[in-house]
DNA sequence: ATAGACGTGCCTGTCAGATC
DNA sequence: GATCTGACAGGCACGTCTAT
């Protein structure tokens, strides 16, 4: 089906049921009140079925034929289908977004041509060079009944994405009983055959062991090595640890991808919703998983996009003039850690030209990347910046001072400025004590700082006796 | 709730330079 | 040349965070 909303109710008005009905749940004081209450619901579904359901199973096994028969209208209305294996049965949607089609500010169509550069982030044993082809990636999400990757956790929802000439194809198997995993996940199998690399948010660590899981219990041995993996997590980490509030997938689409979903059911409640679906057998309860897997699954494409442009220096320019310092500080880091040296060096000598400084520890850190390769007549304007900037804050920081003081002494011989530093960094350490907690600490520090103007002065002395 | 990846901070060992 | 001190890199333990 093409993309269209028809939900049928509110996701507002079905996640305050499931609300309602946990926070009714937690009242429950015993077992036998639970179950009794079990009971008492089970037997009042009996005598009076939802009339809407019954209705629609007569519907469906009348107006549809074959792959459809008793599949209820409200599966129907968002597009999902019975799918016969030949391991059994289970439901099947699938939508299809033409090109061009934009999920936040990225174009989907674009990952014909990003998905070559994505192969520095890309794990996959014993192919390290290989080249990542956009055909060859399937955008994985999972919805399932835990967080654990134990064997108790089972995934009832397994959606896929993967990209076509013409358009992004997104598809969500269902399973309505356990019976029908083992279906479900021939599928996905079939679906994995012909590519190269899983695409996942924190899926190395959570899909992909899960599902390994049920491949085993459902009978299927591991052979061969695993398929490689894009994972975004680590680097959505890597950029935005310490710019954004979380880096989560919600919070990142957000905040660095342009994406809005409006009404969204948390992944947190879809357990609970799967297990409400299980209980009426009302598949309104599912709708909203629906949209939140096929969303996570865009969002996993449109991040391709983005890391891939980045990987590939073709936005540098809009990075440079949209990133605050600390985050352009990060992405070059990463970029240099993946060994994109020459695109990590361009925002490096951006970042530095940078007038302001600001309470981030970017200045620093690029700072010491320049110490580290020598090259000190560009680690001198950032520390001399950052000990300004350290002067006339409430809390100073004390590292800038320190580091000119060992390069005056140590680099540039002279002394009288070395002194000057070390002393600064004292008076500094001295005025910002009242704010540490911590008194060892604080002793340490200054005694530290103390035993470094000593030494100084006996040298200063030293020299000018050496002198006269 | 669960497990794994990664960042951070601390500790230790090594090396280089300064001093006697 | 011997000794001392500071700088720095590497390793380890621990804490944080993410998926449903």
């Amino acid at each position: 089906m093409r993309r269209s909303d028809r939900r049928s109710r509110p996701a507002r008005q079905r996640l305050g049921n499931v609300v309602a009905q946990k926070h009714e749940g937690s009242r429950m004081s015993g077992l036998r009140e639970r179950l009794g209450r079990l009971r008492s619901e089970s037997v009042s579904q009996q005598s009076q079925p939802p009339a809407s359901l019954e209705e629609e199973k007569i519907a469906d096994a009348t107006d549809q034929e074959g792959e459809s028969f008793a599949v209820p209208k409200a599966f129907r209305s968002i597009g999902v289908a019975q799918k016969e294996t030949e391991f059994g049965s289970f439901l099947l949607r699938k939508i299809e977004y033409s090109f061009p089609y934009r999920h936040g500010t990225h174009e989907l169509a674009d990952l014909h041509g990003c998905s070559p550069f994505l192969q520095p982030i890309a794990f996959r044993q014993n192919k390290k060079d290989e080249v990542i082809a956009p055909e060859h990636l399937l955008f994985l999400d999972t919805e399932t009944t835990g967080l654990g990757v134990g064997t108790g956790n089972v995934p009832f929802m397994i959606g896929f994405g993967y990209i076509t000439e013409t358009a992004f194809v997104v598809e969500q198997t269902l399973i309505r009983h356990p019976g029908e995993e083992k279906a479900m996940l021939s599928y996905l199998l079939g679906h994995m055959k012909n590519k190269s690399h899983l695409v996942t948010y924190n899926g190395r660590t959570f899909d992909w062991p899960v599902l390994t899981n049920r491949f085993i219990l459902n009978g299927w041995r591991k052979s061969g090595a695993d398929p490689g993996h894009i994972d975004f997590l680590h680097p959505s980490r890597a950029l935005w640890r310490t710019t954004l509030p979380s880096c989560r997938l919600s919070t990142v689409e957000v905040e660095r991808l342009g994406i809005q979903r409006g009404e969204d059911v948390p992944g947190s409640l879809a357990p609970a919703l799967y297990f409400q679906y299980l209980s009426d057998g009302n598949p309104d309860h599912l709708h909203g998983v629906y949209t939140h897997n096929e969303k996570d699954i865009l969002t996993l494409a449109s991040l391709c996009v983005h890391f891939g442009l980045l990987l590939s220096g073709r936005n540098d320019a809009e990075i440079i003039e949209a990133s605050e310092s600390e985050e352009l500080f990060r992405t070059a880091s990463w970029l240099e850690q993946h060994g994109e040296a020459i695109l990590a060096e361009r925002l490096f000598d951006r970042l530095g030209e940078r007038e302001v400084i600001g309470e981030g520890g970017w200045s620093l850190a690029l700072a010491a990347r320049f110490k580290r390769s020598g090259q000190y007549a560009r680690a001198l304007p950032l520390w001399k910046k950052a000990s300004e900037y350290a002067e006339a804050a409430t809390a100073p920081k004390l590292d800038a001072h320190v580091e000119l003081a060992m390069y005056f002494e140590h680099r540039d011989k002279r002394l009288d400025m070395a002194l000057h530093y070390a002393e600064k960094a004292l008076e500094l350490a001295l005025r910002r004590a009242r704010l540490i907690s911590d008194a060892k600490k604080r002793r340490e520090e200054k005694e530290a700082l103390q035993r470094r103007v000593a030494r100084l002065r006996e040298k200063i002395s030293r020299a000018s006796e050496r002198k006269s």
